[in-house]
DNA sequence: ACTGTTACCTGATTGC
DNA sequence: TGCAATCAGGTAACAG
């Protein structure tokens, strides 16, 4: 379930264990994810350290000694399995790390709806897919006037512009709902035409459902690793993604709990009584 | 220019 | 039980 909570506590969980380390060997088992693989990964990679990680919306860039950056995306499917020693291979592996310290790092994606790539550090900022992301809902300048400019421009639905990855970075079908959920707002309203008392509360959801989700990735297991060595994915108990009853207001006359649509394709799941 | 739909893939779940 | 249909957390090409 790669949203932003989830590829941020992968990202930390491989800077607290790879970083410092120098790759001794990288296998690709494909030429291709969701597009092509860089070339010659192996020995462009090999013998260079980990200098560090950082995350830029659902993006894992991995700084590399030398001036490159490996930007990893997870897509749907994607997941990082980071173990000591040599298992044996999973399926859909697609791409095999090993580092210093014994650490193997595998590339799992059953859809491959993933992407990696290699470019230089100085100009990562510049990728193609990097450039046009929104602002960072937890970054300390992330403020309301930031995300009102940025809706004023949308006539979707809130919960369209909440996916659009430019208005926005990081937030997916799953927070977009808990999201609106907490603001207490309709998915079904259109974005332009949030008046500043939703943009606020809306701001503060966004960041309180994404900071909240961190942090049960971190507590919800020792070291963000499970026992099969999976990075960042955890059970999280959902206000309304996926639910029936409305936690808010399950016996309240007039409460028929959550309802779910189909907005541009997504699943919407909200309480047409709590949310306006 | 903007917006909604479709396609990309495979696997899990649902329904007959 | 078996098999087909449906759906899935993301992104971007495409059509209108």
């Amino acid at each position: 379930m790669p949203e932003l909570p989830e590829v941020e506590t992968v990202m930390r969980g491989l800077a607290a264990r790879l970083t410092g380390r120098r790759i001794l060997s990288v296998r690709a088992a494909r030429p291709d994810l969701r597009w092509p693989l860089p070339s010659h990964l192996d020995e462009r990679l090999r013998g260079r350290c980990i200098e560090g990680f950082r995350r830029r919306g659902k993006y894992i860039l991995m700084r590399l000694e030398g001036g490159d950056s490996l930007i990893v995306h997870l897509g749907m499917s994607g997941r990082l399995l980071l173990v000591q020693g040599s298992p044996d291979a999973a399926r859909h592996e697609h791409l095999v790390l090993r580092a210093e310290g014994g650490w193997r790092l595998a590339f799992i994606d059953p859809r491959r709806f993933g992407s990696i790539d290699l470019v230089p550090t100085a100009g990562e900022e510049q990728h193609p897919r990097l450039a046009y992301l929104g602002p960072e809902p937890l970054a300390p300048d992330f403020a309301p006037a930031t995300l009102a400019a940025r809706l004023a421009r949308h006539r979707t639905t809130i919960k369209a512009a909440l996916l659009d990855q430019k208005v926005v970075a990081g937030i997916g079908n799953i927070y977009a709902s808990e999201a609106l959920f907490r603001a207490r707002i309709s998915p079904r309203r259109v974005a332009a035409g949030l008046g500043p008392a939703r943009v606020a509360r809306l701001f503060a959801a966004i960041r309180e459902t994404l900071a909240d989700a961190i942090a049960a990735g971190g507590s919800s297991f020792s070291d963000y690793v499970q026992p099969d060595g999976t990075l960042g994915y955890f059970q999280h108990a959902w206000q309304v993604y996926g639910r029936e009853r409305c936690p808010a207001c399950p016996r309240t006359p007039h409460c028929r709990g959550i309802v779910s649509v189909v907005q541009a394709g997504r699943t919407s799941f909200y309480c047409p009584r709590l949310q306006r």
